[in-house]
DNA sequence: CTCGCCCGTTAAAACGATTTACATGACGAT
DNA sequence: ATCGTCATGTAAATCGTTTTAACGGGCGAG
């Protein structure tokens, strides 16, 4: 309510005494008596600036809008939440953009429904644009941001856009996984992998590849298959696999949603975790002790990626400067019931 | 990047005039031809108005802040894609603030975290606040935009704060539950509840005890035991309860995260379920159908709840006026292992 | 004694869209 | 022919903050 000139009227200075204190300009010099009278009338009026007044000035907004699949995986909450956190520390604010919603929606009402994010980009809304790697936003955003110099990043795969690509530790987690099968005693490993095509599908099939080959095992693509992250995709896939290469006794998945459907899709098969088949996979997430089977995970540090990708686009943190940041926080490999002795 | 002004220079009108056309301003009336030239500068520019300048001018933001305590949590999650589903269809954007956020930030590190909700509040950076009951903001929040008569919803609870409140069907969902074990044969039938003193915990009771009330069964208090929502708190207070009424075959859970407790702990401690004991749980979450025990639940119409929330702060939607609404949309029990016959 | 200079402060001009109050024009009516 | 009126269009003020350019006063140096 009170306006920077209610605050210089009261402290008996211009406005632009005021607006120096309150952004704790360093450069002009304030005589400190001035700058006591002045931060005490705002701390007595509860001064707060006007944020649209001062994105109009600045041509700043202090909103980063993050674009993911859906909200409710809780993959994609716990980078939200890393990027919330990050966010907060820089003084800006997440805005929300879950492309689920639009699906959602216009099955709903036939209507076209504004893109918010469409007008957000477009009318300078945001500062800057963290974009999940396999469509996070329309073609129009993309084109928008690319016109107005919105800083973007993209996270988890370089498919060419933004200006920085943030991934995470991937090889790592897949060779850590791969390295508990073989310590157990594994010699026939499959690989139940993402998409192909994108950067933490190709890292985590080589981090697969390359532990089994350093242990001289075999690795050849015939025990590769790709599943997109879904349930039923993934019982299908780890079928598809066991059908082709019968004599696999372990999984090594890239990612756990499709980890689960092949859990269920092998059990009800007849096949027993892990007494006939080892899973490991990529991600924890907080139900995977109690799962059917208790799944035996890879933690990604996605609160890290969070984070790094909002320092990204504010230019600041570690590994400044290049176009790739990797998370450099260690994946975990946390053992549960999926995974036994071969 | 092109500006009001350029659209006006381009099609030679004044820029009173593009805003109009821009804004679809009916009360005056513009020329078809004056229209067409306008519509086709703003076109052909790509021109979008400055977010910023039209928040200062107007005093409306286009955002709405959304207070959750973790957006991790798939129940959340629901419900914030339903907002921004209907805060896309009024044009706004849902800003995300998770409160974990700050505890993770400050654990993190020791200096004092920027708020980000509470600079937005103050600032007038948000047209509205959508609260979780039971700690989606700080006080400091609270008192702001009561202060700047910020326009406050309230989910799941009236606690007193806010102009209006939105509920879930909640004794209806524990009617349900409780109706489908006593189908099944169940007399003796518990009630692991949520926190006490909040709207939902209480109707959820309401719903449980009635049902059994209605069919002449034991309902007495001694069969309700209160838990937090998390795992550990449910595996406890199942195991307190059993403890105090062993006789106990079925138990309805008023969120399904304790009731995950529930049935690992007395899984632990030598019950089988659902042979010895049937869990039934409120709230439907994709990994159901994979726990342990594929989990009987209730499906409750979050994303309606989201999509409500924002009409209440809009003032439009169905239920328009009154303090208080509950969505209407049907609870839906989807049947699952965790619970069977007597 | 006066000229310049630094210091703290202030006045005023942005930023871009909206809207109120006013101007211009045409046209019909008297 | 003159006035009134309605239909279009325009000029200018406004929202609140930031920032540049200027301003007055005090002081040291010439």
């Amino acid at each position: 309510m009170p306006r920077l000139a209610d605050v210089a009227k009261a402290s008996k200075v211009s406005p632009a005494i005021v607006s120096r204190v309150a952004n704790g300009d360093r450069s002009l010099k304030i005589t400190a008596e001035t700058r006591r009278r002045v931060e005490q009338a705002i701390r007595e009026m509860g001064y707060r600036p006007n944020r649209a007044a001062q994105s109009l000035r600045s041509a700043q907004s202090g909103f980063i809008a993050l674009a993911v699949h859906d909200i409710t995986n809780p993959v994609y909450g716990e980078i939200a939440r890393g990027a919330g956190a990050a966010a907060a520390r820089i003084g800006k604010a997440l805005v929300m953009s879950d492309s689920s919603e639009h699906e959602a929606e216009t099955a709903h009402l036939p209507e076209t429904v504004p893109d918010t994010l469409v007008d957000l980009v477009g009318g300078h809304g945001v500062d800057g644009l963290i974009l999940q790697a396999n469509g996070g936003a329309s073609d129009q955003v993309l084109a928008l941001a690319a016109r107005e110099k919105t800083p973007m990043v993209v996270l988890q795969a370089d498919i060419g856009i933004g200006d920085q690509v943030v991934l995470l530790p991937d090889e790592q987690a897949a060779r850590l996984a791969t390295g508990h099968l073989i310590g157990l005693g594994h010699t026939r490993i499959g690989c139940l992998a993402t998409n192909p095509g994108l950067t933490f599908t190709g890292a985590r099939i080589a981090g697969w590849r390359r532990t089994l080959e350093a242990h001289g095992l075999r690795h050849d693509d015939t025990r590769v298959v790709h599943a997109p992250a879904t349930i039923a995709a993934g019982a299908d896939a780890a079928a598809t696999l066991l059908a082709r290469s019968g004599d696999i006794t372990a999984l090594v998945c890239c990612n756990i949603v499709p980890a689960i459907g092949a859990m269920m899709g092998l059990t009800e098969r007849g096949y027993r975790v892990p007494d006939d088949i080892s899973i490991a996979a990529i991600h924890d997430i907080p139900m995977a002790p109690f799962l059917k089977v208790a799944m035996t995970t890879v933690a990604m540090p996605l609160f890290e990626m969070g984070v790094a990708a909002v320092e990204a686009l504010a230019g600041c943190g570690p590994g400044d400067g290049g176009p790739v940041r990797i998370i450099d926080t260690e994946p975990r490999l946390i053992v549960r019931a999926s995974t036994g002795r071969a």
